[in-house]
RNA sequence: GCCGACGUAGCUCAGGGGUAGAGCGCUUCCUUGGUAAGGAAGAGGUCAUGGGUUCAAAUCCCAUCGUUGGCUCCA
């Protein structure tokens, strides 16, 4: 055996031999010292090892560090270890469900039995394991049979591990190691605690075992962890930014909306300012959507509930909606509209269709109420009422991959006008071992399957595909937006449903004189304008490209003096539906200035005697400051062609 | 829906068993000022709501409502 060699690919093609048993760290180590210290585990043919775990034939090995993400949770998923370790000699006797990385960070749902674990707890947590990182311990893996394993976590009495040994097959369990600390894990782990050079326990909060709530509730303590200090110091950066982004108090701030308890929870009362950015979205979407050959068409807040019967959505969500409203006499019921399909079925259904209608995009920002959980509410993401920008193409099958791309085109136009550059796609099929799920037949879903799979490819987007995460009528694929501050977002949605033409019996006449079965497209670009504001808001942390800014601009005479120009200039931007006002307050320049700055408006005009005299005014933009003077006509033209600039091309 | 935290003036928040505080905002007056806070005076709160404990509750306890961090859910 001695003497034996393996080949080893690396990322770039390029193969190395090395010694039979070889580690990756070894194989780093190689290539220098430096990256040898920076590898966090590595990839042996497609799976994640230890860095310190021998390679016995010929692979491929990819080098994990911290910039990668396999790298980065591994690097989590060790940091939950030394949280346990710590936690675990700090408060003896507590017992651990499972500790695995998330998005960012890690997490370990803990029972600590009698004790109340509070924020005063965090530090000395936080302490213990700076103090027991610095001992880098090595993470070390031991193979161990079912036996011993039970028996370890019996004596230790930790019943949440032995639950989940019981579904591990004898030959493939593992133990990890680090100081005093032993884990039930399949691993990898990183080399050794010392990498994990700064700390921060992020969250405390509820977490039922396994995800049952019948079952105990354990406490889940979040934190995240880095390697260097600095890295812990730009995240809290980041977060103290994201807290000054947040839609609620930017909403609050700029009285974009609000919300009232006597109103009711989950319904967003929407101010002039909010209403007025609601309005230009809208609109924006409207002349796209005109150009794009949809119809727009206004149906009413409830409907009978036998049209969600037929469309399948009272039986699958009809028991967590809104009660049925009744009427007096013949206890007729109707149900707040949660979905506009339905009716635009019904639209359709007016008159017999011919082929020569079809694409028909019926197009509705429809207001819809869903019964959605109180503990779910959030801001304006999450709200019981809200606006859809919905629209349902009705289209022959021949043409369901073409207005699939169109659909996708009109989407980009509105993320690339509304700044969103950075956008993944994800394509959401049916679980196949778990049809009671869904409605329809096996054919309609994988035709529609099928349709979304070669529009994305022939538009040359990048999809990942999951399982399990279809509508329960179709397949659909979902745009997520990165903001400014790389959070990911979920918007637009793009839906093929072969399911509800069929439910709603719907027909056209073809060329051939037959009748067939249209195929409808749902789709929504921004989702819901509620969320979709909210995440705009902290996208653009509530300064608005001019073109949808609530107020473009204010005007700011430097005294009573000059309140007649203001209001001349003023009269000149209104006509040109330009929206703002002039601050007539009796407040100093200054002072008009700073408040003007504060709400975040885009546009200063600053006029005195010497503006009114020249007949121009002096432009301050919101953040940059005094931009120079401008005669009236120089001003129109310059705030249109900042709005031009700012929306895409193609469907201008 | 479940678990935890929170709820004091329009906003942000301090206080805390013995009749309520600040800053900002608001109103009035003075001031007419040139690129991020001019000055003075004043109004404004059943301390979320309902019960309980107590000589006395905004403060302690319980319930409800709401907000919030998570869990579960999301047509």
């Amino acid at each position: 055996m001695s003497g034996e060699k393996v080949k080893i690919t690396l990322p770039d093609g390029s193969v190395k031999e090395f010694k039979k048993g070889i580690s990756s760290h070894d194989i780093a180590l190689s290539i220098s010292e430096g990256l040898a210290r920076n590898v966090l585990a590595a990839k042996v043919n497609g799976e994640v090892w230890d860095s310190s775990r021998a390679i016995n034939e010929d692979s491929t090995v990819q080098l994990l560090t911290w910039r990668d993400d396999e790298g980065k949770s591994t690097f989590w998923h060790s940091s939950a270890h030394l949280m346990a370790e710590a936690l675990e000699a700090l408060y003896p006797g507590i017992k651990f469900g499972i500790g695995p990385p998330v998005d960012t960070g890690f997490y370990y749902d803990v029972d600590f039995g009698e004790k109340d674990f509070d924020s005063a707890d965090i530090q000395k947590v936080e302490q213990k394991m700076t103090e027991l990182a610095r001992q880098k311990n090595e993470y070390v893996r031991s193979e161990v049979a079912k036996r011993a394993a039970i028996d370890y976590f019996r004596k230790k009495g930790d019943d949440y591990k032995l639950e989940l040994l019981e579904d591990l097959e004898d030959g493939t369990i593992s133990f990890y190691k680090q100081g005093n600390f032993t884990d039930l894990c399949k691993g990898p782990h990183i080399p050794n605690t010392g990498i994990i050079k700064a700390i921060k326990l992020t969250n405390i909060a509820g977490a039922y075992w396994r995800g049952d709530e019948t079952r105990k509730q354990l406490t889940r303590l979040y934190g995240v962890t880095f390697p260097k200090k600095k890295e812990l110091d730009e995240y809290l950066t980041l977060l103290e930014e994201a807290k000054k982004r947040d839609h609620r108090k930017l909403g609050k701030e700029l009285e974009l909306f609000a919300f009232s308890e006597k109103v009711g929870q989950g319904l967003p009362l929407w101010l002039p300012k909010g209403t007025e950015l609601r309005e230009k979205l809208v609109n924006f979407l409207k002349k796209a959507q005109l150009k794009a050959g949809y119809d727009s068409v206004v149906t009413p807040h409830i409907g009978h509930k036998n049209l969600y019967v037929t469309s399948g959505h009272y039986e699958k969500y009809g028991e967590d909606s809104f009660k049925p409203i009744q009427t007096p006499n013949e206890n007729e019921e109707f149900l707040l509209k949660p979905m506009n399909c339905p009716h635009h079925c019904e639209i359709f259904k007016i008159k017999p269709r011919s082929y020569k209608e079809l694409p028909l995009r019926l197009a509705e920002f429809g207001t819809v109420y869903r019964y959605e959980q109180s503990g779910e509410l959030h801001g304006l993401t999450r709200v019981r009422g809200f606006t859809q920008d919905d629209a349902h193409i009705f289209c022959r099958p021949d043409q369901v991959k073409e207005e699939f791309k169109k659909v996708i085109d009109l989407v980009l136009y509105v993320f690339k006008s509304l700044g969103f550059e950075d956008f993944t796609t994800q394509i959401s099929f049916r679980d196949p071992e778990n049809k009671q799920k869904y409605i329809g037949d096996d054919d309609a879903w994988n035709k529609a399957e099928q349709a979304i799979i070669e529009a994305t490819e022939e538009k040359g987007i990048n999809t990942i595909t999951v399982i399990g995460e279809a509508a329960f009528y179709g397949p659909k694929l979902d745009f997520m937006v990165k903001d400014a501050l790389k959070r990911n977002w979920q918007l637009g949605t793009i839906q093929v449903d072969y399911n509800l033409p069929k439910r709603f019996e719907l027909e056209y006449v073809g060329a051939d004189n037959q009748k067939h079965r249209p195929v409808m497209i749902h789709r929504a670009p921004f989702g819901s304008l509620e969320r979709f504001i909210a995440i705009l808001i902290e996208h653009t942390a509530g300064r608005f490209p001019l073109w949808l800014s609530p107020l473009q601009y204010i005007i700011l005479p430097i005294s009573e003096k000059y309140e007649d120009y203001a209001n001349e200039v003023n009269q000149k931007l209104s006509l040109k539906d330009f929206t703002g006002y002039a601050d007539h307050r009796d407040e100093k320049i200054g002072r008009k200035i700073r408040d003007a700055e504060i709400n975040k408006i885009p546009y200063m005009f600053i006029v005195g005697e010497k503006e009114e005299e020249s007949r121009t005014v002096s432009i301050r933009k919101h953040g940059e400051g005094d931009i120079g003077s401008y005669n009236l006509e120089e001003l129109l033209n310059f705030m249109n062609n900042e709005i031009d600039k700012s929306l895409a091309p193609d469907l201008k």
